[in-house]
DNA sequence: CCCCTACTGCGTATTAGATACGCTAAATAG
DNA sequence: CTATTTAGCGTATCTAATACGCAGTAGGGG
């Protein structure tokens, strides 16, 4: 088994002799969380995590091999548990709240998104909201194969939404103006012999005005979501013949 | 108008005097992409692209202002122009031509999904693209605003699963054996009490057999477009009424 | 009860990379 | 022809990851 792995399940081995750890690979992900949840990803140094725990740079990696294992505990530990599936519940409900679920808990972590990703689910946390879409799924008639399939494609769209909505709020805290004048800048630039159908979306205004993003994020999420629940519903309808 | 979108439209007011720049900033911008290509994003460091064109390291920041603004260069250049729509196809054929298209572009540049998202799409190439989707969607009657958020969260889908499949690509060369025993590895992680839904998925074995990624990708690829564009299919019926 | 040894914390040093600063030289405007 | 603008680049600084080895700790076997 891989040490990660390992490391996230808390499955390392005892130990026996020599002094006792003053810190845990769960005390250093939870600090590094904490320093990017403040400061943001760029902020999480192997330098700054030990600051704020009070060690040596150095000791921290008694307990992680790497930085980029470091990345990998946060990418599991930075989630929540899910709330369970209402009981009950026909499999959109159940997982247009599962996906409800993941915006939450990603959303206090505005810099999950763009860690890198290293695997297939394997923690604790990101196997439980597995689980969750899976559940939501049973009653279905799918076979366990399709019901993979279709959970990888909502996580695949669930997390590219929020991935680029996060870096699209970033890029506009970080530089306003240039998201005001994007309208303008296109304007500009847009031939409508060369891009005609932009040119068209330019002419009715869409873009004239100011982007604003905790607003419109939302509903940009749940259109793409009920579209691909609309597919889901008409891909089982194909399948199995029943709703 | 921000200067990186004047740069990639070759904007740049005309120079005077002193020395002929014995460079531009397209030639850096494809010495990257090169070397990108090459060795991996992770190789793009200003000396190494420097060093590949034969001049010094800071001789590049003459022409472009940072490594991010380099990095904002290559979002643009790497990918082609899209090929024109074939004519007269209904809407569903020409986005399924479109994404297939996309995933073409950007398996030339496997490193292309960890780019950093910046903004809104402001490139030449990157409009292309944009003002190609949303020609497909010429005929669908629905207004220009709803083009934009079907087209966006297009992008956002295709964008998450090209990510989601390189990098786990990219893992799988780095380390094959973690992914031969990814079943092994959740079977004696997972408890069917806790993750019941999840443990059937393990029982029916859809994990034993290992995972390959070149023929696997472009098939899930599709089921998951065309899930999304039955949903969209449903949007179209139930907004306009037609087909 | 002691000492061997595995193990922790950490100081130091190395390497890599981004980029500020200022010098020198080349073009060209006037 | 000369003042001005701009290119190339050497040098230096700063940040960060991390290899290496020392010193002190504590449990277990004698």
């Amino acid at each position: 088994m891989p040490a990660d792995v390992a490391l996230m399940w808390g499955l390392r081995d005892e130990r026996r002799r020599g002094p006792k750890p003053s810190l845990t690979a769960e005390d250093i992900t939870r600090a590094a969380i904490e320093l990017a949840d403040a400061e943001g990803l760029g902020a999480v140094s192997m330098a700054r995590v030990a600051e704020r725990l009070g060690n040596s740079t150095m000791a921290l990696y008694r307990h992680v091999k790497s930085k980029d294992e470091l990345l990998v505990l946060m990418t599991d530990a930075a989630l929540e548990r899910p709330e369970p599936l209402p009981e009950g519940v026909d499999w959109r409900t159940g997982l247009t709240f599962w996906a409800a679920g993941v915006l939450t808990a990603v959303r206090k972590h505005r810099w999950y998104a763009s860690l890198p990703i290293s695997g297939p689910p394997a923690g604790p946390n990101n196997l439980a909201w597995f689980d969750s879409a899976l559940g939501a799924l049973a009653g279905t008639g799918l076979t366990e194969e399709a019901k993979v399939g279709v959970v990888m494609g909502l996580m695949t769209y669930v997390q590219g939404e929020i991935r680029l909505s996060l870096d699209l709020a970033a890029g506009f805290t970080d530089n306003p103006e240039a998201f005001s004048r994007y309208g303008a800048t296109l304007a500009r630039v847009v031939d409508p012999r060369q891009l005609p159908a932009l040119a068209r979306v330019l002419e009715a205004g869409v873009f004239d005005e100011n982007i604003s993003f905790d607003e419109s994020s939302d509903a940009d999420f749940d259109f793409g979501l009920q579209l691909y629940l609309d597919g889901l519903s008409a891909f089982i309808t194909r399948v199995t013949g029943e709703q």
